[in-house]
RNA sequence: GGUGCGUUAGUUCAGUAGGUUAGAAUACAUGCCUGUCACGCAUGGGGUCACGAGUUCGAGUCUCGUACGCACCGCCA
């Protein structure tokens, strides 16, 4: 198990100096047989045999089993009798030997003979039971979470998170990083994701808006001198919820003075090699994969391309287009995958996928497959279109062997037919298992488009943000063809998530303004909005860059988990929520007042 | 803003073609049980079938709407 032991055992931390206990739940071993020790804790369950009465006793750190015989102190067990869940209680005791072991946990061996048994707090029955595996939904799950969190499947989701912090904290402080906070109240930034907005008292009228990241902050660092920064900090950004994207975050905030992409890069593949070795005992061999974006989409179509298997895109207009199927003929993008092993899907199986990939949220027209037989011939749902030596080309094309499935998507639009192909290669990836939590394929994505026109704004957008460099040799193009211009930016990507990402930034305030001037925005708006970080330009910015880790999804991914939800010790629900805290609510009027705000509801 | 799935005992779920008194497991309560550790056995209590309207002789079951939850699309520089 990669969840080490996190703390001494209490008998020998001389810090714990009350008398409440002398040794935790889970400490205790044969070696120890004959110790008078007191324990404190909660009641997991009880057990009553007769004579004989069994208490769980559970903790942080594990569990201890108690027992209390009738014959030999028949009050103390009626007092252990009426001990209901959850229940904390002190007992003073001595250690044995079980008569038969329980192998599962590390305290299996012993037991404690109790003598004083101390109820410090009753509890109520809880609304679910904790065990290990909770019969309790989600939601309720979210309401209690305190006792949620008493469970050691999401205890040990906190405890990795704390060892990913220590480890993030050494490495980067090691090479020179120095962690610094920045304000959590600043000023708004309306270009990028929607902000939380604080109203000021002392202000009327105006607002703090809480970080989508310290992006500008950590760039005032560096023309500050402090050439390496790191912090781990919350982040905020008012969109709506994924399994994988809360309102409040927490990213691993990095940035670098002097430094070039390959510096970036060679630091934090670094960082990521020491996490995978420090947490999951996973030595990474060699450089990680770098991929220009355009090759990612043309092979995967996706930013963040899952590399734990194959079933890579040909693009097959080539074979395809033999002027006898208007389907193909009339697209443009013809693009296949080679499911391994898949030839014996049934046409009903195929239909069934076939709906799948019409679906609205994939939106795929229709799918055309080709079986590779045992024999090496090729049936398919277009054999009356396309000669045999048509068909083999397209077996040949695809490098498929007797057995596999070819499954071919067309469109008119290039970029959305990959995206859906996408969706295809990654059920299929799901089907055939090939998405194993404890494999791990990190890769680089590399040479993003500077900008992405926005239909809804009717303008050109930083893909990555406003700051970001251009490639040195596309900054020409900046006058003559911005949508063809690269960022100096990189992602890093694991296992299809996107795990972290960054870019060289601008610190030449001609070439931010210019910047400022392709994405709309007239001279007197970057002023107002981003003057701060330009007049700062003016004295002397470092060449400098960063980058941005995702710690929850980082931890989510080395704890196996399908939503960062349970490495986070109090989450929102899919609607923003807090269920424990019912959060947000209304406030009083005397408090609007005296942020002197008047509300405007939509009618009910 | 949109799509899909869901909502039945404290909890997790089943509930057939619309038809008598809505079930199971678990939890809870009581009793039995001297080596349990997912203990076992017996008995018992526990239900506004999310809410509202409709179809029907009759609705947990069918239809529409609302609320809530989950997943996804849009969105997330």
């Amino acid at each position: 198990m990669y969840f080490a032991r996190l703390l001494v055992p209490l008998s020998e931390n001389k810090t714990e100096l009350t008398m409440y206990r002398t040794h935790t739940a889970g400490e205790l071993r044969i070696e120890d047989a004959g110790k008078k020790v007191t324990l404190a804790g909660w009641v997991q369950r009880t057990r009553k045999m007769g004579a004989l009465t069994f208490v769980d006793l559970r903790d942080r750190y594990g569990i201890t089993q108690l027992v209390f015989n009738e014959e030999t102190n028949a009050p103390l067990c009626d007092q252990a009798n009426k001990l209901g869940r959850e229940y904390v209680i002190q007992v003073t005791g001595t250690v044995a030997e079980r008569y038969s072991k329980n192998k599962n946990i590390p305290t299996g061996d012993i037991e404690i003979e109790v003598d004083t048994l101390n109820v410090l707090n009753a509890s109520l029955t809880p609304p679910f039971t904790i065990e290990d595996n909770s019969d309790g939904g989600d939601d309720l799950r979210m309401k209690y979470r305190y006792l949620d969190l008493r469970r050691s499947a999401v205890r040990k989701n906190l405890e990795l998170r704390h060892k990913f912090c220590i480890a993030v904290r050494n490495y980067l402080s090691n090479l020179g990083f120095l962690e610094i906070e920045t304000p959590m109240l600043i000023g708004s930034t309306p270009e990028g994701a929607r902000d939380f907005i604080v109203p000021s008292r002392m202000n009327p009228g105006q607002f703090y808006a809480l970080p989508q990241s310290p992006q500008t902050l950590k760039q005032l660092l560096m023309v500050a001198g402090m050439d390496r920064y790191f912090q781990i900090v919350k982040c905020f950004r008012d969109e709506d919820l994924r399994a994988d994207r809360q309102p409040e975050f927490t990213q691993i905030d990095c940035e670098m003075s002097f430094v070039t992409q390959e510096d970036i890069i060679q630091t934090f593949e670094g960082m990521a090699k020491h996490l995978f070795k420090e947490l999951r005992g996973v030595e990474l061999e060699g450089d990680f994969l770098r991929l220009p974006w355009i090759e990612c989409m043309k092979r995967f179509g996706s930013d963040k391309p899952d590399m734990r298997f194959g079933m890579e895109f040909v693009e097959l207009d080539d074979v395809m287009k033999k002027g006898t199927f208007s389907v193909f003929d009339s697209a443009a993008y013809i693009g296949g995958i080679c499911v391994p092993g898949c030839a014996s899907y049934t046409r009903k199986d195929i239909d069934k996928l076939t709906e799948w990939v019409k679906r609205p949220q994939i939106g795929a027209k229709g799918m055309v497959y080709a079986r590779v037989q045992e024999d090496g011939s090729v049936k398919s749902s277009v054999d009356k279109f396309y000669t045999a030596d048509d068909l083999n080309a397209l077996k040949e094309k695809m490098d498929a062997k007797p057995g596999d499935l070819i499954l071919i998507l067309s469109g008119d639009d290039a970029m959305k037919t990959r995206k859906q192909l996408c969706e295809l290669r990654l059920e299929m990836g799901d089907r055939l298992g090939l998405r194993d939590k404890n494999k791990f394929a990190l890769l680089w994505v590399t040479e993003f488009p500077m900008f992405e026109w926005s239909d809804e704004e009717n303008r050109l957008m930083a893909m990555h943000h406003p700051f970001t460099h251009p490639m040195d040799e596309d900054i020409p193009l900046l006058d003559t063809d911005p949508a063809a211009v690269r960022a100096d930016a990189y992602d890093m990507v694991c296992n299809g998530v996107e795990v972290g990402g960054g870019s060289i930034r601008i610190h030449d305030p001609k070439l931010q303004a210019k910047m400022f001037e392709i994405l709309g925005f007239t001279p007197e708006k970057a002023e107002e909005q981003f003057g701060f970080l330009m007049n700062a330009f003016k004295y002397g910015a470092p060449p400098h860059g960063g980058l941005a880790y995702g710690l929850d999804r980082w931890v989510s991914i080395f704890a196996g988990l399908d939503s960062i939800r349970d490495c986070i010790a109090f989450p929102k629900n899919n609607s923003g929520r807090d269920v424990m805290l019912d959060a947000p609510s209304f406030v009083d009027q005397k408090q609007l007042d005296e942020d002197f705000i008047a509300l405007n509801l939509p009618k009910e």
